[in-house]
DNA sequence: CCAGGTGTTGGGAACGATCCCACACCTGAG
DNA sequence: CTCAGGTGTGGGATCGTTCCCAACACCTGG
């Protein structure tokens, strides 16, 4: 073969190889412009022979496009980064993105003023960001040069796509079910207070509970276990009676049935639990845990996906939350 | 400014600034070859006057380096890029690859003759490879434009380096803890047969047990927690005076919970058991796990940041693991 | 005062792909 | 027969960086 041995083919052995030139072979490649069937069909089979991938560097470089995506966290601290939920989100997008040539970086984003985002924005090598645990100042002050290069898991703005579950639709399902089981006491440990999806639940719990004439008894989360463990506490010791606890996350009701089982309460017997996000080790705990579907993986996926392929997403791509029932509600 | 309006600054409108030529500029800011003290500071400061980041294509493009790493992960099916393990992986790598500029994408190896590795080596724009759950067969058949730079989580060879948690260590101290508090017959639960080291720590088992005349009762694994439940059942109806189970992962070692609760046996009355990895939810189980740690992002890390330095690693980097004594055992 | 280092600098050619542009060919309408 | 317009092709220029190399300034010792 012509191709120098041991490097990888380029576009250039490509062409010689099928008897065209470089500018033919490239539109045959990427798929753009004219090309005649007999050209597309050799420029195709030299392709193949020679095992050749098209350099992502180069392609970025000319078309001034960037080389990776970075998913960024908001975050009161760097930890947010160790959050499972976190890194399924990367290695979702670190999946779809292999076939486009594109890597995934991974940034923390401080809650209060910080500039990490423009830092991220001025960042060539950057094609498109996903945006975690998004915050409403931060939409607002959204960087002019990242316009139409950003999706959100979470809240989105005219700008910025929203790729989300239906946290709302989710949380009614729980609570529909707590109370179609006889609960009538039921707290609620939700998400940090920054987080707009907080919002979303608090609120669908609210309305459901005026409606129902039912006691509003909401403590603030942070979607960690430990909280889940106080919280279970704070709740027996404010509102001894309470007879259900939901937490909007899986590892906060974990912690939420291990504080219980402190406390000497039974679930579900005497409280009943119920979480959200469905992670595999909801199904192994004694009692296993009745939940909410949450599909991360799959709403990553779609993000990356519409960030790779640079095609407008629509304004909102809402994922359906559906409920799993199991023993501790 | 002398930078075109919206356009992220390059090493050209850096060098104008600094009233020095693209040359020095880029000797300062790669930090390679001479430059005066006056230009070395004149270019740090217009570099960060400008936010100017250096562009990580044409870096690329230039050195032949490749813009990102590939996490290669063998296993049976496609699921395994769904495994936490490799999901805690992945954002690790990401993590420390955005400072580089690298970006990581993810792959599937399959088990059986695929020229999967072949096409990753191939493709240009993949600067190093972290190989996970390597096979030997696999190492065996490192494609050679690969050397040196590959890092295995796990088994190694003489060309590539292996960074790993002490996989014997820590079965000796949580096998030490067992036979301590009194248990003479232990099951263990071991990983896929096709993974490396389940042999060294099924080997340190079998000599253990050799050593203290106790009985050798292995049982296949996957690192599933469905595994767990199944081998916690098959345990008990060949060896129903078992008095200890060990799986040697965390996932498992909660189906083994399940399992054994469902058959009504105590835990750790009737059966101790014990796991492997500390995964974050083990403290929240009833009872609470006693595991051995596994701090696979440390290692993820370590491993990317020498594919991302390009520096010859030492051939075994072994992270240590302590045993984390709880309730189970 | 000049040979011969030793730092320090800038010009220009890469790297591999895209894309604009000029050109060649063909077909059918005027 | 000519000319417009649709197809197909190849030759550069280009993206932002690195790196080789030649040029130059300065110093030191003969």
């Amino acid at each position: 073969m012509t191709t120098r041995a041991g490097r990888p083919a380029t576009l250039e052995d490509v062409a010689r190889l099928a008897g065209v030139s470089r500018s033919t072979a490239s539109r045959v490649i990427a798929g753009t412009g004219f090309a005649s069937t007999a050209a597309r069909s050799r420029v195709t089979a030299a392709a193949d022979q020679l095992g050749y991938v098209p350099d992502p560097a180069a392609r970025a470089l000319v078309r001034g496009a960037g080389v990776r995506l970075a998913v960024a966290v908001c975050g009161e601290s760097q930890a947010v980064l160790d959050d499972p939920y976190v890194e399924q989100v990367v290695a979702n997008a670190a999946r779809v993105g292999g076939p486009y040539g594109l890597g995934v970086s991974l940034h923390w984003l401080p809650l209060a003023g910080s500039n990490a985002l423009h830092r991220i924005a001025e960042d060539r090598g950057v094609r498109g960001v996903v945006l975690v645990n998004t915050t409403e100042p931060l939409l607002a002050a959204l960087p002019r040069s990242l316009r139409g290069r950003v999706a959100s898991l979470g809240v989105g703005s005219a700008d910025v796509p929203s790729f989300d579950v239906d946290n709302g639709g989710g949380a009614t399902q729980v609570l529909h079910h707590l109370y179609a089981s006889g609960r009538r006491r039921i707290a609620m440990v939700a998400g940090p207070r920054w987080l707009p999806c907080t919002d979303r639940s608090a609120r669908a719990y609210q309305r459901l509970s005026r409606d129902a004439g039912l006691p509003v008894r909401l403590l603030p989360g942070d979607f960690t276990a430990e909280r889940g463990r106080a919280a279970a506490r704070e709740a027996m010791r404010r509102w001894p009676d309470t007879d259900a606890i939901f937490a909007v996350s899986d590892p906060t009701a974990l912690g939420v049935l291990a504080g219980l089982r402190g406390h000497g309460v039974e679930v579900p017997g005497d409280v009943a639990v119920a979480g959200f996000d469905d992670i595999p080790l909801a199904a192994l705990t004694a009692p296993a845990l009745t939940t909410a579907s949450h599909p991360v993986g799959r709403i990553a996926a779609a993000a990356a996906t519409a960030l790779a392929e640079g095609a407008r997403a629509a304004p909102i791509t809402s994922f359906p939350s559906v409920l799993i029932p199991r023993e501790s509600a």
